[in-house]
DNA sequence: TTAATAATTTAGACAAACCTAATAATTATT
DNA sequence: AATAATTATTAGGTTTGTCTAAATTATTAA
């Protein structure tokens, strides 16, 4: 099936809502989009003759299965644009989103197939976010990037990723270890940097870029 | 100014079609773009108001400067997409055309700019075309890969580009070395290879791959 | 130099994707 | 339960980019 931008905008835009209220609505829709309830109301009709979308008018959408295998083709391609944007070209994790956002509709199997692989087949993109591989399932790795976790959460430090002596240094310096107990206490969003507390004992304030070289023991159950 | 993308691709059609013809006809703008005349029609109306085109009814059209211009960036994206394609994600020069007629519309300085860097600024697309600098100035070195000369073109080599052990053993055996008088013969499209007469003595057939490492001496002058 | 042919433009339609204003349905509040 | 507030849909438009068919202009050939 062959979809506009537009469309696949609107698809990604109702997955990650999706995942914050059961059925969604044409007026959160439209404010995500920047567009407006009208607009969303005609989009949903279309979406819904491509059986992309469960649509009851009055009560809000949610994605069919196809719909949601869609979704997870977006947000695969959205993220390995986004590492691929910080990894390749240098470019700081807080920049490259609107890029991935007009990255991510070009359609091509083979296209997303052969950077996965210059990439490294990536688990997370720079935020930390998940990327889903190319069956739309998310890592089994029960560590996830100390990145993922927002303010008041709290985890287990499972491993850190590279073993660079200056991570090693950092680490220490902020008495950061394997099974050291951390407790997010902020988000800064300016520079994404993190305040958290290690072992109730220490408060330390780390950097984005170590942040995602600390892994946390995952959670497992709903997010 | 922004452009939608088949504005885009109507300049850049133009563009491509003036190296051979002093005027663009509607006729041939619509083939190439596999669109109809009319609707050619209406988009040169929308062209010429946007100053992008010198536009006469009934006789053609032409580029103005800012079309110009416009018309090198939109080939430099393109062309550094087909690079990045070739060089990166291990894509055969044959494959990279349709994917970067996507890429190029996602417009970024910046990323562009980075794209540029990270691929160490090349001066030629896998097909041997040359990519316009930031400026949209082509490269002002008289060499030139051998793959841009077109069926009877001749030329001298003025340097072998890799100094692979390879590459050297191969253009030896074609009895080709710095100096040698070039005539190319014929040009396959199905694989790029090509034929050519080396010093009016021997003739020989090579790789496109090959062909790009060749260096020629470039006439200056007229195209 | 006129008639035939080819190229181009115009007229009129249509789908996609938006919009505003008016109307209707749902939900929350007294 | 009635009313008010919120949310959603419909009606009717607009712009972009395409199309087909008809009319017009330019070119070529008789
Ligand atoms: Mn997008
Ligand atoms: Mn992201
Ligand atoms: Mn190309
Ligand atoms: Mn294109």
């Amino acid at each position: 099936m062959k979809l506009s931008i537009s469309e696949e905008n609107h698809i990604k835009a109702i997955y990650h809502l999706q995942s914050s209220m059961e059925r969604v609505g044409t007026k959160d829709l439209a404010a995500r989009l920047k567009t407006k309830p009208a607009s969303v109301t005609d989009m949903m009709k279309r979406l819904k003759i491509k059986r992309l979308i469960d649509y009851k008018p009055y009560y809000g959408f949610k994605l069919s299965a196809e719909g949601k295998r869609v979704a997870l083709t977006i947000v695969r391609r959205h993220r390995l644009w986004e590492y691929f944007l910080v990894e390749k070209l240098q470019f700081d994790w807080d920049e490259v989103h609107e890029l991935a956002e007009e990255l991510e509709h070009v359609r091509s199997p083979l296209l997303i197939e052969r950077l996965d692989t210059y990439l490294n087949r990536p688990k997370f993109d720079p935020h930390g976010d998940p990327i889903p591989d190319r069956e739309g399932n998310f890592s089994q790795e029960d560590a996830v990037p100390l990145t993922i976790l927002k303010a008041n959460q709290k985890g287990k430090v499972s491993r850190i990723t590279k073993n660079n002596k200056e991570v090693i240094d950092l680490i220490m310096l902020k008495h950061i270890r394997k099974g050291s107990r951390i407790e997010i206490k902020r988000i800064f969003t300016i520079d994404g940097s993190i305040e958290l507390k290690v072992d109730n004992k220490y408060v330390e304030h780390i950097s984005p870029l170590l942040a995602q070289n600390i892994l946390i023991e995952h959670e497992n159950g709903k997010k």
